[in-house]
DNA sequence: GCTTAACTACACTGCACGGTGTAGTTTACT
DNA sequence: AGTAAACTACACCGTGCAGTGTAGTTAAGC
């Protein structure tokens, strides 16, 4: 559990403080919260263990820590992806599809990928029964809702016919980055194949 | 890692062995794996930890015969459902909607249900990486397949239009039986409304 | 240069737990 | 009843690890 208030904290040095929750993260990702020492994370982290506690506290701090910092970068993602293919989409039904396409594209490639989000997503499931809050600071829908807003302006200018937008964002999604999550270590053409079928039949299932 | 072979391994009792297993199970799910002490699978099956050593050899191997046994469940039931629902769908259009929603409704509401297909998925996942064959034993595909050879057949029939049988059944399976463990805590109104959209938004992608 | 906070490197504690051995008890079969 | 396999209940061992204390070193600020 995460220390009572009582425990005095060190703000300590920002580069140290990102090394370590990178460090965190990477291998809570890749051995899971439970199989990764506290050791382990220091060494990787080029940091004592002492300093660690001193920072943190205790291991599933560390862990908190690093859903927020997780989930905020993926929010901030997947807003900025959406603003720049998303945004400029004009009337003309053609460009809706390519714009789709270089979206998910886009997200799946940066840091924040599609196996990266995969484990993270797995993290937190797997944890959230111990730490609750975790399951909070992951689904807040954030990122489905924006999507939606977008996809409501395109009903708008008639590129859509929506009953529920937030169902379509989640349709989206399923179609989309779920699958790509499947097969994350298949090749580039395979995983532009998914991300193709998916936008195409999200389409044709919800154009007018 | 799984006992090498000159370790001498009981049959013993099937009973034992179920208890052993289910109990395995249920922890494993709720509490990961690296989390379940063997102690407490002894006490959930009411059998002596030395007698879970004698039956399995050692922990992971619990783990191998868990996933084996849950991956065959899966396939048993989907295949019941598949053959119950989707088997008697007739040429008249309006027929399908209801069978498909029947058909995800049924495996849902089962033992294999929402929830612990969830959990099981996630235990793959999270312990793949230290035991590959796992992932084998859980991806085989088997249910996808059998689910686009009832899809081929509707098409035959008129009712759906695939480029791609196999890939029309991941986008159902995404479309219907992953959003739907998003919520699997969701009440049964609820679980409904995920279903029937993501049917009807299937079919609207999938129709001629 | 001096002071102090930050940090490192170790050692240590207590506990959990995978796995093993063994003696006594129970069960099944002849 | 006798025999042997199956099972239980414990104790034990070695290892890992979360978390803590402490002395020495380093870095930053005045």
């Amino acid at each position: 559990m995460p220390p009572v208030e009582t425990k005095p904290l060190r703000a300590g040095s920002a580069a140290k403080r990102s090394a370590i929750l990178l460090a965190a993260r990477d291998l809570f990702m890749t051995e899971g919260f439970e199989r990764t020492s506290v050791d382990a994370v220091a060494a990787a982290a080029g940091v004592s263990k002492r300093t660690i506690y001193d920072y943190f506290g205790d291991k599933s701090t560390i862990l908190l820590r690093v859903v927020e910092s997780a989930a905020a970068s993926l929010l901030a993602s997947v807003t900025e992806a959406a603003d720049e293919e998303l945004g400029p989409v004009s009337e003309a039904p053609e460009t809706l599809e390519a714009s789709l396409i270089r979206f998910v594209a886009r997200i799946s490639d940066t840091t924040m990928g599609s196996d990266a989000y995969s484990s993270l997503r797995r993290l937190v499931s797997t944890e959230a029964a111990h730490l609750p809050v975790l399951r909070d600071q992951w689904d807040t829908r954030e990122p489905e809702t924006l999507l939606a807003e977008y996809f409501t302006t395109f009903e708008r200018i008639g590129l859509l016919r929506l009953a529920k937008p937030l169902t379509a964002a989640d349709h989206f999604g399923a179609l989309t980055f779920r699958l790509l999550q499947d097969e994350a270590d298949a090749p580039k053409a395979r995983r532009h194949e998914i991300v193709a079928d998916g936008v195409q039949a999200f389409l044709r299932a919800y154009r007018p």
